[in-house]
Parts: C-alpha cells; structure tokens; sequence
DNA sequence: ATGAAGTTGAACTTATCAGTTCAGTGTGGC
DNA sequence: GCCACACTGAACTGATAAGTTCAACTTCAT
C-alpha cells in the first residue's frame, strides 16, 4: 500500500480545501441540495474529516460564505482604490473602475455568493453583516469617499456623494445582470465595456464638470 | 349548512388557495424547507388534496412562482404606463411612477418572487423564461417604449431608450436593496420618495431637455 | 523506533419528507 | 333519496442525508 503517493498534500491547509470544496458546491447545488458526502469528495477528503474541521452543516456554510465574500470584497476594493490617482482624464479613470467592478460582478464565485445570500438570508440572517455589512456596503462607502475627494477638487458636482456612489452602482449592477440573464449567460468583454462606458456617460452627465 | 358561507367553500379555488398558500410557505422556507404537508395545512386543506390538484412538489412551485410573477409584472406595467399620459410636468410624472415602481419592488411577495428566482435558479433554469423572460424584461421594454415616445416629442434627449430604460431601472432598484437591507428591513414611505426624487434627479439631469 | 494526532472508508442511527393508499365523510346534481 | 365526486385523516413506503462510531493506516516530532 505504499505506493500510491501523490496527491494528498501535507497537513492543515485542508481546512482551506474544504471551504474552497463547500463553497463550490453550495454554489453548484444551493445549501439544502449540497451533501457533505459530495463536499468532502470536491476537496478531496473523507467526510469525518470535515466534521473534524467544522462543526457542522451549517457552520460549513457560514465560514465558506465569509471566506467568499472576503476575496470578493478585496477585489471590488482594489478596483475603486484606481480612483486614488486619476490623472487628467476623469471618464477614462472611471471607465477603467467600471470596467473592473463589472468584471468582478459577472464572475462566476461573486454571481454565486449573491446568489446564495439572497437564498438563505431567512435562514442564515447573520450572514447579512458578513457578506453585506463587511462587503458591498464597504464598497460602496470607498466609492463615496473617492467622490467626495473628486468634488472637493471641483472635478465632480456632487452634493451627497453617498447617493452618488450608490446610484453609480445601480447604474451599472442593473444593466449586467440583465445581460447576463441572472448569471446564466457569460457576458463578454466587448458587452461589459460597452456598459461600462454608458454607464459613466450617464454618470458624467449628471455629475460630470460643466 | 344552507348559511351564508362566503368562506372558502368552494369547488375549483381550492386550487388558487393552493397556489397562494404554496408562495407563501415557499417564500416563507425556501423549495428544499419547504414541506407539502404544511403549505396544505396553510390552505386549509389535506395533503392528498394537494396532490389532487399538482402532480408534485415541482410543479406545485413552478405554478405558485408563475402566479406571483404575474401579479407582479401587472403592477409594475400599471405604473409604467402612467407614462402614457405625463401632462405638463414631466418631472413629477416620472417620479410618481418611480414611486410606484419602488412600492412594487418594496413589497413584500416581490421580494421573495425575485429571491426565490435566485435561489432556485440552477435546479429550475425554465423559471428564468417564465418570471424573467415574460416579467421584469416586459417592465424594462415598456418603460424604453414610453421613454421612446417622450424622445420623440423632443421631451427627453435619448438615443438608446432601452439603455436608458435599463439605466432608470437600475437608477430606482440599486438604491432600494441597499436600504432595505435586502429586504429584511421595511422601507418608510419617506425614504421610498426620497429615493424616487433623487433617481428622477440623476435620471433627467442626464436624459432631461436642454 | 514510538506515540500522538490526523485521516480514512464503511457501516450505522436517526430523522425528515415526497408521494401513495384507503376507508370513510360531506355535498351537490338530478 | 341516491350517486358521483371531491375532500379528509391517518398510516405507510422508500429515499436521502446529517452526523457518529470504529478499527486500521499514515505522518511526523522527538
């Protein structure tokens, strides 16, 4: 039996093959459709040893719920964070942020966590500050900071710069997900451009210098 | 028992008070939670009763799922249309739809329709057609149909009223999930107008006349 | 080497539900 | 008054999955 060695790796990242594994299937399945049997054999693993990492079903969920929304949460970040230097051409520096926080929306993991928030949110209410308190919300509020400096500087005419940040991401969440059918459909890149462009056109016409 | 009975002794709505009570478990529980044996008991009916009117579980949600997408798209096509008609104030004649078109997506059963639609997604890719295909997308093209009229009669400075209709939709439903929490928190009718006036705002500084 | 800790597969317990069956009941049509 | 039919309640079947147990095996620290 001493052979067949490869594969299992060493100690104790399977904590993290495991939550990578359960947030796949959650995502593929939806909580009550997953079976831990399935999720154990995703990450490559016995299903006691899952319950050895965590406690049960439900915290399973909860911690690869959380640990989702963290990544998603620092790439939406990062893409604001662009507005912190935007050179001499506003639209083109907006555009570019655009860009970005559209691609991270129609990504495949970002699609599935909403997804599962909005599905379970009646029976798992804690993960609301998790993935929203923690995520969009933050996200949000880093966009309104940006216009606030941007209007501070005479480049945006803003009063409220909150509203602004919120209605500048419905302007471009409410369009993707009308092409891309909930998520069904990959939207291309020419497509997200193209949003991502006409989103900031309106933007700039309502906000934009004289 | 000659007596008065307007109550629910009826022959054939029994099915409809199926139907109503299955939405109402289904938004109350998600599919999976969600047990034929309590939507009965919801409708005040036995369960063989059930399976008298609905093959199965299945169909049981795609009917109670097509109902309520019905209702919803009639709503929201009543508001749109106030547009037909926007008299001198065009302004005041956007906002009252938008208020309307907020109230719709406040509501309640809404909420759990688009919700439900999420989460079932995957297990139920034919409910896309039916709640999304012949709901929301007929909203959004009604409101370009309206929006096309008015650029017509050189009221609004529109190009692309799709795009503009989507931008408007996505203008009114960014800001609402933001302060409802998703839903979990009752939005005063205040805060339904205040978000109506500032999306109408950002809306016509951007498409309005000259 | 040796022992502790983590891992494995398989079998097992327990619970929940979808869907069915059936014998009995109320009602409306004629 | 009688029949057909929808409805009822309760009990049953079969499937599925959460969570546990256990004895055997691997890995590493010392």
């Amino acid at each position: 039996m001493s052979g067949v060695r490869a594969a299992p790796r060493g100690r104790i990242d399977k904590r993290q093959a495991i939550l990578d594994a359960a947030f796949t299937v959650f995502a593929r399945q939806g909580y009550a459709n997953a079976c831990v049997q399935e999720i154990a054999a995703e990450a490559g693993v016995a299903k006691p040893t899952v319950y050895n990492h965590l406690d049960n079903k439900e915290t399973l969920f909860r911690e690869a719920m959380a640990a989702a929304a963290t990544t998603a949460t620092a790439r939406n970040l990062a893409a604001v964070d662009l507005l912190r230097a935007p050179g001499d051409d506003l639209r083109a520096a907006f555009e570019e942020v655009a860009r970005q926080l559209l691609r991270c929306s129609a990504d495949e993991r970002s699609r599935a966590l909403w997804r599962l928030l909005n599905a379970e949110l009646t029976s798992f209410p804690d993960l609301l500050d998790v993935v929203w308190g923690e995520g969009a919300s933050r996200v949000t509020e880093a966009l309104a900071d940006r216009i606030a400096r941007l209007a501070l500087a005479g480049r945006l005419r803003v009063a409220d710069p909150s509203r602004a940040a919120e209605q500048l991401s419905g302007l471009l969440m409410g369009p993707i997900d009308s092409r891309s059918r909930l998520g069904t459909r990959t939207v291309s890149a020419a497509e997200i451009d193209e949003l991502a462009v006409a989103a900031v056109d309106t933007f700039l016409a309502a906000f934009g210098p004289r």
